[in-house]
DNA sequence: TAGATTGTTAATCGATTAACAATC
DNA sequence: TAGATTGTTAATCGATTAACAATC
């Protein structure tokens, strides 16, 4: 599986897209496709497909094509969902207590384990199960826990002192709200979730469309 | 402006990184920078730079560079941020409560108008100063605010449905948030935020990180 | 003016698509 | 077996980078 030759990321991205869709196939009882058929679902060429595919191996079969719950679950294995991750939300403000209670998270393998805020007067209440922590008892609830994600819902301003503490207790994969970028340290990794940026492409297609 | 030469989809999202980058230097108090200084903040190319830049026009001027504020302000006007998107949610669970409270969009131009949701239990309740109306009442509300935007955070059984009625009801563009991907009519613009994608592509290249 | 930096053309690089031999 | 469809190589396309003349 471990090719060595890099696998780019315009294809890790689009890995989630065919998690997804095969999922749907699964769950309205199809065993099989073929790249052609999945290709004109998906709105992409059947040549993509293989293409990405075969980064990670080959697991189709020539005459017949894919088995669809098959390869759903070798994607989920590529993605690293059968890992059981650990995720800690750090900001409960609207969109953390929000992500906090989102159900589908914890659905693909994403279980969270604690939320944290610097507000006195949020800190002890509850979301759901989930009672905020203070943000003072990260470093001791991150030895003990050992958490491999971390969602920053923080205002901006605070949102880089609160990635470059989770890098230093050793938190592998950082998902930020943020209204900024962050500069994290060497090793970690981060995904950038800017709703702001979402709307504003929206915005310029809206103004530009043909029509 | 419009050099009829089309405009990559990759260029256009990078328009509001820069965006953000340059409402940072202007509120540092920055007042001109060179596309080989904006590179090294930005970690890209000043050639990249500059040509995006030069899709919609010459901002800059030999020997200086470009003047943040003038150059913020275009991107501003490219995006269609000036024009008062007028926009309303639906679907009044966490995810759209929370953003129904984010002050942020609102402060790019996008003015929240309505809440919608199809739960009794909900309806008639207030998220901040706004009231959760029924989504039956769309067509009405539609007919006399005229929204162009139109925010999705129903569950993904439902999406579909509700992206249709919108499109039929004039709505220009879509941010969508249901786990699900939507088939809009032509002229209707969709934006997807698909947050467990981004966690699986957290969760792959935390996997697969060198180290 | 001299120095700096843009706007823009040309070169390179990488991603996507097409084609087809291999094979189920 | 014959038909279908993969895996994979080769061709194409487009995006990124480099280079430099134009010019402030």
């Amino acid at each position: 599986m471990e090719n060595s030759k890099k696998i780019s990321f315009e294809v890790i991205k689009r890995l989630p897209r065919y998690y997804r869709y095969l999922g749907e196939l699964c769950d309205s009882g199809v065993t099989r496709i073929s790249s052609k058929e999945l290709s004109e679902k998906m709105s992409v060429t059947a040549s993509q497909i293989r293409q990405d595919l075969n980064c990670f191996g080959g697991f189709g079969q020539q005459g017949y094509g894919y088995n669809v719950e098959a390869l759903y679950n070798e994607i989920g294995k590529i993605l690293g969902l059968n890992r059981g991750h650990k995720m800690i939300i750090v900001g409960a403000g609207n969109l953390g207590r929000a992500l906090a209670s989102y159900k589908s998270f914890e659905r693909r393998g994403f279980k969270l384990v604690g939320v944290f805020d610097n507000d006195p007067k949020k800190i002890g209440s509850y979301i759901g199960e989930y009672p905020i922590l203070d943000i003072k008892a990260l470093e001791d609830f991150t030895k003990e826990n050992k958490p491999d994600i971390a969602i920053i819902a923080v205002p901006k301003t605070e949102a880089g002192e609160v990635a470059l503490r989770l890098s230093h207790l050793g938190i592998r994969g950082l998902l930020n709200f943020s209204y900024t970028d962050i500069k994290v340290p060497e090793g970690v990794e981060i995904e950038n979730v800017h709703l702001s940026d979402s709307l504003m492409t929206l915005s310029y297609r809206i103004k530009n469309k043909k029509q």
